[in-house]
DNA sequence: AATATAACGCAACCTTGTTGCATTAACAAA
DNA sequence: TTTGTTAATGCAACAAGGTTGCGTTATATT
C-alpha cells in the first residue's frame, strides 16, 4: 500500500521531484537528505510513492535505482512506460517521451520493456 | 586484458556457454560451480572473457549481471549489441536477434542502448 | 486530550560484486 | 624433464546498495 499520512519525509521528497524535472537516484537522495532522514525512510517513501502511481522507478547504469515523476498514473494503473536517457558525462538521467515500436516476437508474451539509452546529453554534447 | 592461460576455470566456463545457448547469470554460475571454483575466480574469468569478445554482459531484472556468448566480436570490437528477453515465469534469459531502430534524439549523442524485454517465453507462454 | 497506528530511526543484516595478498599452476625456456 | 616466470587462483576482508525487525514517535481521527 502507498502513502497514508503526509509526513515531513513525504513532503520533502515530493518537492524534490516537483522542482527537478529529471530523474533522481535513490543513492543521490540519500546523499542529499541522509542527514535529515534515515535512508530506510527514504527507500520506504519512494517505494510507497511508486505504489501510489506518483513516481516510477527503473534501473540505470550499474543497476542503480532511479525514480521519476509519473504522468497520469494511478495506484491501480501504471501506464506511462517509456525509455530513459542517461548521460555518460554528467550522469544526468531523464525520461524520453517517445515509445519504440517492437517487432512481434512469435510465441512470446511481452509484459514489460525497459530501454535505457546512454550517451551525451544536450549539455554535454558539443 | 583477457585470458592468457587455458586454465580449468576458463575451460569449464567456456563449456558452460557452449552447451547452453541461453544467457547465464554470474549468480547462477556461482551457485552451480561455487564448490569447484571460488566466486572471485568466476567473476574474474567472466570479466576476461568479455574483454576478449567471447562473452558479452548485460543487466537483467533487479540489476543482476548476465553473460551470453558473442557472435563475431573481438577484443577490439564489440559489435553485436542486441535486446535481451527475460521470462518472468521461469527466469530464462536469451538474446534477441533483431535490433530496434531508435528515433533521432536532437542534440544528444547515443552511445549505448540496452533493451530488456520481459514477459513469457515460448515454454511458459500457453 | 486521548487513542490508534502509520511512519520513523536505528542497528543489524543481506546480496552481489570487488580488492589485496600469499600461494599455486600454466607454459615456455633451458 | 626440470626450472623459472608470472598469470591465475583461493581466501578473507571489504564495499555498496538495499532490506528487515523492532521499539519509539508523530499524524490523524474521535
Ligand atoms: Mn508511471
Ligand atoms: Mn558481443
Ligand atoms: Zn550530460
Ligand atoms: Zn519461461
Amino acid at each position: 500500500m502507498g502513502v497514508i499520512r503526509k509526513t515531513k519525509a513525504v513532503e520533502v521528497l515530493l518537492k524534490e521531484f516537483n522542482t527537478n524535472s529529471v530523474a533522481i537516484s535513490a543513492k543521490a537522495l540519500i546523499e542529499q537528505l541522509g542527514d535529515t532522514f534515515n535512508k530506510t525512510t527514504i527507500y520506504r517513501v519512494l517505494d510507497k510513492l511508486e505504489d501510489d502511481g506518483i513516481l516510477h522507478s527503473f534501473l540505470g547504469k550499474e543497476g542503480l535505482k532511479w525514480y521519476a515523476k509519473c504522468n497520469g498514473c494511478t495506484s491501480t494503473e501504471h501506464n506511462d512506460v517509456h525509455p530513459h536517457f542517461q548521460c555518460l558525462s554528467c550522469g544526468r538521467v531523464d525520461c524520453l517521451t517517445f515509445t519504440v515500436p517492437l517487432p512481434k516476437i512469435p510465441n512470446r508474451k511481452i509484459e514489460v520493456t525497459q530501454l535505457l539509452i546512454q550517451g551525451k546529453c544536450e549539455e554535454c554534447f558539443v
